[in-house]
DNA sequence: TTTTTATTTTAGGCAAAGCTAAATAATATT
DNA sequence: AATATTATTTAGCTTTGCCTAAAATAAAAA
């Protein structure tokens, strides 16, 4: 169990985020990180040296399965913490990624396990995203979009992307949580937005909302 | 609020254990880091440009003001997350020190307000050190070492010393925790050791392991 | 007070991780 | 197929932070 640097686990988990275990072009993973191609090329350089990643010249970066478990026991910790972060200390949604960056590089098999068992083996975060195992094995992607029911069907919310501070702020005033049930009331034919009622009354959510917000029917 | 890297806050760190507000050597500062003296040099050259630290060349290094109140916060942050790990996550306290000094160094005014909530707006660290307030103020340093005491005090353990692995090792074999209240039946003046007592019997402490263990006097 | 010893600083190197500018390869267009 | 455009890599520079070896300074001993 080597150590890495914050770098590299950042690296990694770009990769990881892109293109699972398939190929990303240099480009793709520049923007991801917010560094220059030519920085991007050195460092794919080092972690090929690592056998994290197989590097094509000119063709792309691709992780090795080592790379993958990595990637994936960084995105447990991440997730796990952003669990604690908003189970326990109370912060709201939006507020947890930043943090959660600073603590998925936190090195201790021990206080990850420890943690899991703290808050009760979650197999999702606080937007309901899964949160790897400790052998690797993924939970289900919970959910299909809400644009995706029909009149008549009771949803319950499970899962929200990470579409940015706003969507995040819009799902606060409206209210929106994990958990919430719903009825769709009607489907607008010419916006794609969805009405939805509950027992506190009814809303309607447009259609970028729906896209982003992920129920199961009930 | 600057933000500063990871080397930086440890030779902080150092500068504040080692001296306080007090000048410290280049010698004992790189002893501590585990530097060479000359990466030492370099360091607090730019921990001056930073003015966390005053730098006079072959007279030693001393904390700024602002130097003193970020080495503060830092310890502050590593005593909240030692009590995190002891009290939430059930480490032994012996386990904790090397786990917290990756933590100290997450960056979040409100993760650390908010921590110091969840935790119970504690004082005191699980070794019994004081934990620095919000604004810098220090709680009082609890208790006198076990020796300090005569035949019939009754005491209670309040404090150790962060004595190594192997004391806290002794510590535990002899089932000996913060908050534990003893008789003191007996002293030796041939080699200072001290015989406790409790409910559950007695036992004597050698010399070395009461000038590490404090007590107050109830 | 001079000399010896110990400490500290300078000088010069190395690796990680970023940058810009120039060169090269791959892709798209005519 | 030849050329233009886009993507990627190379080359060379910067900062942080560590290193070793040599020079300079301060402290201790003679």
């Amino acid at each position: 169990m080597k150590t890495h640097t914050e770098s590299e686990e950042n690296y990694i988990k770009a990769l990881y985020h892109l293109g699972g275990d398939q190929p990303v072009s240099n480009g793709d993973l520049a923007q991801r990180i917010g560094a220059k191609g030519s920085s991007v090329t050195q460092a794919v350089k080092r972690l090929g040296q690592k056998d994290l990643v197989d590097v094509v010249p000119y063709k792309g970066v691709q992780l090795t399965a080592e790379g993958v478990r990595l990637a994936k026991a960084i995105l447990r910790k991440h997730r796990l913490w952003e669990t604690f972060l908003v189970d326990k200390l109370g912060f709201g949604w939006e507020e947890v990624h930043p943090l959660a960056e600073q603590l998925e590089h936190i090195q201790s098999e021990e206080l990850v396990d420890r943690l899991f068992q703290f808050l009760g083996s979650p197999k999702h975060d606080p937007h309901g995203d899964p949160i790897p195992e400790r052998d690797g094995q993924m939970p289900p992607v919970l959910g299909q979009p809400v644009g995706a029911f029909v009149t008549g069907n009771e949803i319950r919310i499970v899962r929200v992307e990470d579409a940015g501070t706003e969507f995040f702020d819009q799902l606060d005033t409206m209210n929106i949580n994990l958990g919430n049930t719903y009825m769709v009331q009607a489907t607008s034919a010419f916006d794609a937005s969805v009405q939805l009622s509950s027992t506190s009354g009814s809303f309607w959510l447009s259609k970028d909302m729906c896209a982003n917000i992920y129920a199961i029917r009930l």
